[in-house]
DNA sequence: AAGCCGTCCAACCGCCATTCC
DNA sequence: AGGAATGGCGGTTGGACGGCT
């Protein structure tokens, strides 16, 4: 921002054009060749005029600008540079560090939803906001540091949660049947049990790639984090951030981010007070299971990389906010990842209708749709008897006995909507489980065994969240990584007890360790 | 001094939604 | 009803600039 107020002197010395100059610019100066409408930088002349018409006529028929008053401009061009640049109402400068939390806070709940954001900050602009947050973006991207501090995931989550609504705006239902009218189809994934059952099932045969290998990897290796799937790349979408994720605006693009993130950091959590980084059973291919409830390809579970390590994501692209993606990466929320985080691989997240082919009419409205979590995840209701049952496992069974006990939803009292779209959201992921070997794709697990009982997914990502923000990290869990803690993280200045001063490693540094 | 690289930001582009005719 | 015009939005690009070697 350092370069911000130069500029902006330097913009504010032209502010004044002269009266030839504004003559110059509506005559041959301003003229492109031919008549052609003018593009690039404006001159000072031209903003003279545009403002000298606003004045007369006001905002507005930016294409009559050029009839009346010879600049040649369209209308486009003129109201942009009205809005960004000559509306008296801006303000001028750098962000300041209020604005600063305010756009990441705004950011958090909208996602990429920039001109929204812009209204929140007055006299700040869509474009100023958007500049400063992809930059900001790109800067913490580099230095490893998660893009929303702790405080601002917690906040929206937990916002998410008292509002059931708040981020759902179902306005736009009618994008459910969006993937009918384009007539996706997502290999892999067994349409009809998504209809049929509310459930994805999706074939890792497709993408030649295990869950239980993606998961040995997430586990135990950095790299997963590159391993790019083999994709499909449906046609650029429009405004994808919505539409890809009908009636959940500002939900997926908006939740989905600090969810992750928090999901991310709770995931690592369990894992770790498993044990499963360490003591992950590294002969999985032979027994087929995965050790944990997962479904293959739910978003965020594996290793916290949610654009590359997961089958279904191979055929989703998850329209995040714009780059906020933080890509877990140590000392991040997540399990380790690419030392090197590229931009481009947030880009290339994979594109997929999926969720909206499963978004039925009856699923979209979802009483408590979260996002894409709960897009992808929401069971419309449990059928009877062929509610799955679990499938018990001795690897699964090892929730941590504080989380148990002092679990405010005690899966023993579990006597909560078991059908609330909410018990099958962000933690649905965190848990649901698919058999890999050989099991029918119908069979997917829909809770977590713990201790010989069956919890909601929800229960166990609220338990731990909850656990951790009323308790902090409990004594009893070993961070084999300290730096890998929520109180290593960038936002918290390094300064955990078990990692004071250690900075998060990164690049090859990180990958070292492993 | 020159070249390289990263940052910043203004402006453009393409698309969608709404309004107008 | 439907096509054109207009406005709005989000993504992307290209140039200016500064720092570093």
């Amino acid at each position: 921002m350092g370069t911000t107020n130069k500029r902006e002197d330097k913009k504010m010395s032209k502010g004044n054009p002269d009266p030839a100059s504004v003559e110059d610019a509506k005559t041959d100066g301003n003229l492109g060749e031919g008549g052609i409408l003018k593009k690039g930088p404006w001159t000072s002349a031209e903003d003279a005029i545009l403002v000298e018409y606003v004045k007369k006529h006001g905002e507005g028929n930016w294409n009559a600008v050029q009839k009346h008053s010879g600049l040649s401009r369209c209308g486009k061009s003129c109201r942009l540079r009205w809005a960004n640049h000559l509306r008296p109402d801006l303000k001028k400068g750098a962000f300041t560090p209020e604005e600063e939390h305010r756009i990441i806070e705004l950011h958090a709940k909208m996602g990429n939803k920039w001109a929204r954001m812009a209204s929140e900050l007055p006299g700040r602009t869509d474009n100023e906001i958007k500049n400063y947050w992809n930059t900001r973006i790109k800067r913490l991207q580099r230095s490893g540091t998660p893009i929303y501090p702790p405080d601002v995931c917690l906040q929206v989550y937990d916002g998410s949660q008292d509002n059931h609504m708040g981020t759902l705006e179902m306005a736009d239902t009618q994008h459910c049947d969006f993937l009918h009218r384009d007539g996706f189809e997502v290999p892999g994934v067994d349409i009809n049990g998504v209809l049929n059952n509310g459930h994805i099932s999706y074939s890792p045969n497709f993408f030649d790639i295990t869950a239980t290998s993606i998961l040995k990897q997430g586990l135990s290796s950095s790299r997963t984090h590159n391993v790019m799937l083999p994709t499909m790349h449906p046609p650029k979408r429009p405004r994808e951030s919505e539409t890809l994720f009908p009636a959940l605006d500002g939900s997926v693009d908006s939740c989905l981010p600090m969810i992750d993130q928090f999901l991310d950091y709770t995931r690592e959590k369990v894992t770790e007070s498993f044990n499963m980084s360490s003591s992950f059973d590294p002969d999985l291919n032979t027994n087929g299971q995965a050790p944990f409830s997962v479904i293959s390809g739910s978003h965020a579970f594996l290793n916290g990389n949610s654009s590359s390590s997961e089958p279904i994501s191979g055929a989703m692209k998850l329209e995040l906010p714009s780059l906020q993606y933080s890509e877990t990466r140590p000392g991040s929320w997540g399990m380790p990842a690419s030392p090197l985080p590229s931009l481009e691989s947030v880009d290339t997240l994979i594109q997929s209708p999926l969720v909206e082919q499963i978004c039925e009419p009856h699923d979209c409205v979802s009483p408590r749709s979260n996002g894409l979590l709960d897009a992808i995840l929401y069971h419309p209701q449990p059928k009877g008897p062929k509610m799955n049952q679990p499938q018990q496992t001795s690897d699964v069974s090892v929730i941590p006995k504080y989380l148990v006990e002092s679990s405010p939803m005690n899966p023993c009292q579990m006597d909560g909507d078991p059908n609330s779209p909410l018990a099958h959201s962000a933690a649905s992921i965190f848990s649901e489980y698919t058999p890999v070997s050989g099991s029918s794709m119908d069979e997917h697990q829909s809770v977590v065994t713990m201790l010989g009982r069956d919890i909601m997914p929800e229960t166990l990502h609220r338990d731990l969240s909850h656990y951790v923000i009323d308790k902090g990290i409990p004594d009893d869990i070993v961070f084999t990584r300290a730096d890998e803690s929520i109180f290593d993280l960038g936002w918290f200045g390094h300064n955990n007890e078990h990692g004071k001063n250690q900075q998060p490693l990164l690049g090859e540094e990180f990958r070292s360790c492993y």
